[in-house]
DNA sequence: CAGACCACTTGCATATCGCAAGTAGTCGAA
DNA sequence: TTCGACTACTTGCGATATGCAAGTGGTCTG
């Protein structure tokens, strides 16, 4: 996963960076259900990701510049991690990812419905999640829509419809 | 990379069959370089991917039903391998993949251009796009823009204007 | 009928993955 | 002030994956 150079595509340079099975999980992790330190990503893994691999993982995404590190003001030992810019244009990716993966594999009903939404939403509603995301991240201002909003919504609408 | 079922998020089952070092290039070696057979993805690898991986990710991604394999009729041992449906359906996600690599990584001039081309194009291009894979793999009739020709074309123009 | 070509396979060293357990320090309540 | 929970990790180790180099059995070509 390091520089192997090998070759000058962008294609193959972006599956140097990320092409892994834990590197963008992490990242959707941290960008959609805002999880934010090593403990959150750590308890809260949909996947279980063991503890040597996020470490690792964190490790790699901050070096590589997709992530950020900052100590927690209000607790000495916490550290929170937020996504840069260039973590914040995977948004498109992920979503064709999430699209990519409801038509071709099993997804599970509940979890799809976040990725149903980008999909239909396109451009425009990435564009805004991402504004989100800046604010949420990079202290940009609050935008007006909260589309990490409209999805957690969408979810729980899904969760509770099951469970009825 | 094989079925884990750790859980039923799209992303995370997309990551599962796909994140990894080497299937996507093959794929895009496929889509974009029309490498049809073993041997010409062996040879004409451009990250010079090892015999024994390139075997694996074949089986893997006609496993997967990524790839379908047929006997060449010309030639007793050939083998011709074609992109599925499924597959050209990851056009959009290279696409971005290789936008967001040329934004983000340090990408080669001329390995840029055809990336550069599909974001500029956006949606309409990649449509034309799988419609000329469909019809190269799938036996769909021929359409009247070839997008690889386009594609193509643009990365001679870079390679002749970088050696002059 | 020899030599190149075809699609792989095999052996083996090294690197990575991933489970389970451990570490060193901090915080909050009794 | 002390104890237990919580913080972000690290460590050991077996299993799996990667990747180089060489080999295999068959086919086509001059």
């Amino acid at each position: 996963m390091a520089q192997t150079g090998r070759s000058g595509c962008p294609i193959n340079l972006t599956l140097e960076q990320l092409g892994d099975r834990w590197s963008l999980v992490v990242v959707r992790d941290v960008m959609f259900g805002n999880r934010r330190s090593y403990g959150e990503l750590l308890a809260q893994s949909e996947e279980r990701i063991a503890s040597n691999i996020l470490a690792d993982r964190l490790k790699r995404l901050t070096a590589s510049g997709l992530l950020t590190r900052r100590p927690d003001p209000t607790h000495r030992q916490k550290v929170i991690y937020s996504l840069t810019e260039a973590a914040i244009q995977l948004v498109p990716l992920l979503a064709h990812m999430g699209a990519w993966g409801r038509r071709h594999t099993r997804p599970s009903k509940e979890l799809s419905v976040r990725a149903e939404l980008l999909e239909q939403g396109g451009a425009p509603l990435w564009n805004a999640f991402m504004e989100e995301l800046r604010h949420l991240h990079l202290g940009a201002p609050r935008p007006a829509r909260s589309v990490s909003g409209e999805l957690q919504a969408a979810y729980e609408k899904a969760l509770a419809k099951r469970s009825r």
